[in-house]
This record gives structure tokens, C-alpha cells and sequence, in this order.
DNA sequence: GTCTATAGAAAGATAGAC
DNA sequence: GTCTATCTTTCTATAGAC
């Protein structure tokens, strides 16, 4: 690869990096293409020698969105699957998420955005979608199709996703604790009995 | 009420339902003016003789919508309220509720869309949600700020949230009939053991 | 490949007749 | 209160210079 390409390869993964950013905290209708060019530092004349249109640029967002906040995360080290697990449930239904610099995941700030939009976005949803399930599986020692992996997963995102939309502080937060600790005792219910009462 | 401020109200209200409908399928920004009042069987010049903005309609939506899907299929009759809160979480976790011609649930299908929005309607999505989870908890017999109670409204809202946007109808369902399932399980476990092994 | 400039369309909001 | 007509702004997408 040459320089040149090489230049290009990077111009094109600042637009995206910036376009994660800004359509995870304003959804893609609350974002211009002018604002996203403006955010990577170029004019928005160049947009279309990187990107065939806005929904494009969304699609490839979601999947770098997901990159930033989830895979880049995942916890590292000498944990076991369940602390692993305990720890990614509890990173993402926390208070900061909601006010990240990074992107926020996708799957929860983007869910009715991406309901509205074409097969292109609404597969780059899916596939993070999946690769989630897939990892949280997993760390559970379980089939990607079990009740407790995928209903799991729907807490977390709409604990977050609810949150996020909640004008009230106290709320917000009572939501997100809850989630929390509901979601480590189905985690720990694994291993031993669980007695939600 | 004389008959002429009658009249008025009547033709608010059907342009109220009418936005509910459509800004639950298709979110704030996919859904113009003109097209709310064209559905109401009306032309554009006289919406902002009822309302001050397309924001408060859209917050008056929110709270209507929630009326149609949620409150008007709340289980009527000779059911104990396990029952009843049995029947709301299939009823809502249904795969029927993502292709409704009624306005589905705003909680659900407009999330993102809301946490982008001022605080009016912010404030019409919160009272919705507060609404709901004082209903599910009484149901339950516990608090309004129970885990449980939170975390499975979050379960419910999630998983239909999620299945919405995906593009897979095969995994749509999957979610959803997993988040039922788990659902039944935690209503059930509120009398018995719970074991999700 | 990136810039400036602009075409073309869509939509929120307003004015004034009836 | 409802209509037609229009103002004004915003934004996607394109054209052409460098």
C-alpha cells in the first residue's frame, strides 16, 4: 500500500471515527454530513470521494461505534469468564456511558434511529447485535440461543437505552443500578441457585 | 363546551392519534407536518392553530401512544395480578406489536428518538415510563424501586426495542420469545423458588 | 483528494383570505 | 379554524477549480 492510499485509508477512518461520535450522541438525523467533515477537520466537498451517501457513512459508524465502546473494552487479563462477564455487565449499565466523550454502543443509543432505516444500516445493527450475543454467550457457557444470554442482553441495552432517554437524574441512575444488579445475579445463578426474593 | 370548542377538540385529538401512530413507525424526524395533517384528513396551514410546535404535538403523542398500546390493553376482568402481569409481558413481547397498525409502545420505539429531544418531551417520555413501572410493581406487589420491577420493564422495553431494529426476523423472534420467557420466570419466581438452570 | 460554490429538495413556520 | 400560498432555513448531493 502506498503512501498516498495510506493517507486516504486514514482521512477515511478519522470521518468515520468522528461520524461514531457524533451519531451515537445525536442520531443520524441530528447530525449534518457538513458537521461530521467539520468534526474530522475537511469541508463537506469531499465527503462523496469517501462515501457513496450519509446512510453509507451510518452503517460503517455503528460498526466502528461498537468497536470503540464494546470490543475495545472487553476486559483483559487473568479473569474468569464470569468475572469477565460481571464486569462488562457492570461497565456497560454505568452513569458514565451516558455522557462518554467515546462512542456510546450503538445498539442501545441508536435503536429506534436504525429502526427507521435501510437494509445496509439496519444489517450493520444486526451483526453487532450477534457478535455481542455471541461473546456474552460465551462467558456464560451457554448457547448464543439461551433465555438467560439473550434476555440479558435486552436488559442491558434497554436499561441503557431508557436511561438515556429519562429526564430525571435519580431515575436514570435507580434504572441502571437496578439492571446491575439484577443482571450479576443471573450471572452468579450460573453456578449456584438463584433466589431473586 | 359549547359545540364549536367541541368540534376543535375532536380535530386536535384526531390529529394527536394520527401523529402517535405515525411518529411511533417512523420517529420525529421521519414524519412531517404535512403528512400528520394529511392523515388527519386536513392540510398544513392549520396545525399551529392547535399546536405551538411539532416538538409538543410530538410530546403529546408520546403520551397518547402510551394511552392506545399500553393502558387500553391493560388485562380487564377476574385475573389475579400475577395473571394479569403475565399477559401484559406477552402481550407487549409480541411479535404482532412491532407490525401494529396501532401506535406501538413510544417507550420501545422511540428511545433514541426522545433522548435527542428538549425537555418536554423528555418530560412526556419519563411520566410514560414512570407510569408503567408503578402499574408492573403493584402487579408484582413490591415497590416501584424493586430490581425485579426495574429490571424486567427494561428486559421488556429492550427486547422489543431490539428486535425492531433487526433485520433478521428469524433472531427478532428469538428475541423476543426469550424475554417472554425469562419474564414469566421472574413474575413466578415473586411465589416460588427461582431457578433459571 | 480536497477545496469553494451551488443546485435542488424538503420541511418548519407564518401570512392572509374566507 | 381551516384553507392556499409562501418565506426561510437546512441539508444532501453535485460541479468544477486546484
Amino acid at each position: 500500500m502506498g503512501w498516498s492510499t495510506d493517507k486516504k485509508h486514514q482521512t477515511r477512518q478519522r470521518i468515520v471515527e468522528c461520524a461514531a461520535r457524533l451519531f451515537t450522541a445525536k442520531g443520524f438525523d441530528g447530525v449534518s454530513i457538513d458537521e461530521i467533515m467539520q468534526a474530522a477537520q475537511l469541508t463537506r466537498g469531499g465527503f462523496y470521494s469517501h462515501f457513496a451517501s450519509k446512510e453509507a457513512l451510518y452503517a460503517e459508524a455503528i460498526t466502528t461505534a461498537a468497536r470503540l465502546r464494546l470490543s475495545a473494552r472487553f476486559p483483559q487479563g487473568d479473569f474468569s469468564d464470569s468475572e469477565c462477564l460481571s464486569q462488562l455487565v457492570t461497565n456497560y449499565l454505568c452513569e458514565s456511558h451516558l455522557h462518554d466523550e467515546q462512542p456510546s454502543c450503538p445498539l442501545a443509543f441508536l435503536t429506534s434511529d436504525v429502526a427507521h432505516q435501510n437494509d445496509e444500516v439496519r444489517g450493520a445493527y444486526t451483526k453487532v447485535y450477534k457478535k455481542l450475543v455471541i461473546y456474552i454467550s460465551q462467558l456464560m457457557g451457554e448457547s448464543p440461543n439461551n433465555d438467560k444470554v439473550l434476555s440479558l442482553t435486552a436488559m442491558m441495552i434497554g436499561g441503557v437505552a431508557v436511561a438515556n432517554s429519562l429526564n430525571d437524574e435519580r431515575t436514570r441512575l435507580k434504572v441502571l443500578q437496578a439492571c446491575d444488579r439484577m443482571g450479576q445475579r443471573l450471572i452468579s445463578s450460573n453456578n449456584n441457585e438463584f433466589s431473586p426474593d
